[in-house]
DNA sequence: TAGGCCATCTGGTCCT
DNA sequence: AGGACCAGATGGCCTA
């Protein structure tokens, strides 16, 4: 089950989500709408559009054809008289705060989940479609890591969190994980391609690669130029564990008691407004973002590059059995 | 300048 | 009846 770790908890359980986002009285919003409108140059024409609306549709009741009958036809609007008209324009200014605040709740909501989804960044925001996509790739890439119960690929993971995204956010993620940016491609598809060396090829060894060269960067027979782009499937790491192939097709599903992961910033956050110091930090990266309502886990990080490792290929899981699970859960389930 | 993203307005629909 | 939700339209801003 999902729980909802920070300060959205309530918002989220609001049968009405937005509803109890905080709004100005609606008597002084619509006085600030008034005064926001003289500054609003769109509002000014909605204004605008309105009178000449209202105008043209006076004029237009004196539009009569050959025959002399109005060229409109069909039901009329009822004429409003004038307090008529007021009071719908009151009502349409209230429902237009409303929707406001709405949208605001919703907006807040959406800022709340780009702290949770790696690569947050205060100053390079990812765009609305691109953090949900990266949200749902994010827990994705969780749920399989959990439920496969052994050490994660880190190659896999970015390129689950990448599947779909944009290649700017591509280069994002990649870049938060100070890989090579280069190596992910993005096709035609959105599917996430890779340049060189498969995320296999580069894992594990196999006759005649060259573990010495990361991928991308190889100066042998490997090179990406000669080499044709290997599409990476997905559905050999999720067949076993999910019907559905791949994240694209839908999410997980769980029989049983299979809980997402609740909030794994904690265990993999990468800031990218906060690059670390890769020459004096073994675990490399794996930093901790400090903003509120975060439960520090730095000590008890899954992820861990050892420091003999040539990140990102030794990526090593602390505990194979998951003991950070149950600390995660501990620290996310107050 | 085109395209992407966003905020806002708006009218319709659904729900309480 | 009134509020929430939704989707379409529109215009502003920014960037390649």
């Amino acid at each position: 089950m999902l729980t909802l770790p920070f300060e959205e908890s309530q918002m989220m359980c609001e049968p009405r989500f937005g509803a109890n986002y905080p709004r100005e009285s609606l008597p002084e919003s619509l006085e600030q709408e008034r005064k926001h409108n003289s500054d609003r140059t769109n509002s000014d024409m909605r204004e605008a559009g309105d009178d000449i609306s209202d105008r043209e549709e006076d004029e237009r009741e004196d539009e009569r054809d050959d025959d002399g009958l109005p060229k409109k036809r069909g039901p009329r609007k009822k004429k409003l008289g004038k307090e008529q008209m007021d009071r719908s324009r009151l009502r349409r200014n209230e429902a237009n705060a409303r929707e406001r605040s709405r949208m605001h709740g919703l907006n807040a909501a959406l800022e709340s989940l780009r702290k949770v989804v790696p690569c947050y960044s205060k100053t390079q925001k990812l765009s609305k479609i691109e953090t949900l996509r990266l949200a749902k790739n994010y827990i994705w890439a969780l749920s399989e890591t959990l439920s496969a119960g052994k050490r994660p690929d880190l190659l896999a993971f970015v390129q689950t969190l990448c599947k779909g995204l944009s290649q700017p956010t591509t280069n994002l993620v990649a870049g938060c994980l100070q890989l090579n940016a280069r190596n992910f491609l993005t096709d035609h598809n959105g599917e996430v391609m890779f340049s060189g060396r498969s995320p296999y090829d580069a894992m594990y060894s196999y006759p005649g690669s060259d573990m010495n060269t990361p991928p991308g960067h190889s100066g042998t027979s490997l090179d990406s130029s000669a080499k044709p782009f290997r599409h990476y499937s997905y559905s050999g790491a999720y067949e076993p564990y999910y019907e559905n192939p791949s994240p694209e097709s839908g999410s997980p599903h769980f029989d049983g008691q299979l809980s997402p992961p609740m909030n794994f910033n904690g265990i993999f956050s990468l800031k990218h407004d906060d690059p670390p110091d890769y020459g004096k930090n073994s675990h490399y990266g794996m930093r901790y973002c400090s903003a509120p309502g975060r439960t520090a886990l730095a000590h008890n990080s899954m992820y861990r590059v050892s420091p003999e490792a040539r990140f990102p290929y030794d990526l090593h899981v602390r505990s194979q059995s998951f003991q950070a699970q149950g600390e995660v859960n501990g620290s996310f389930h107050n």
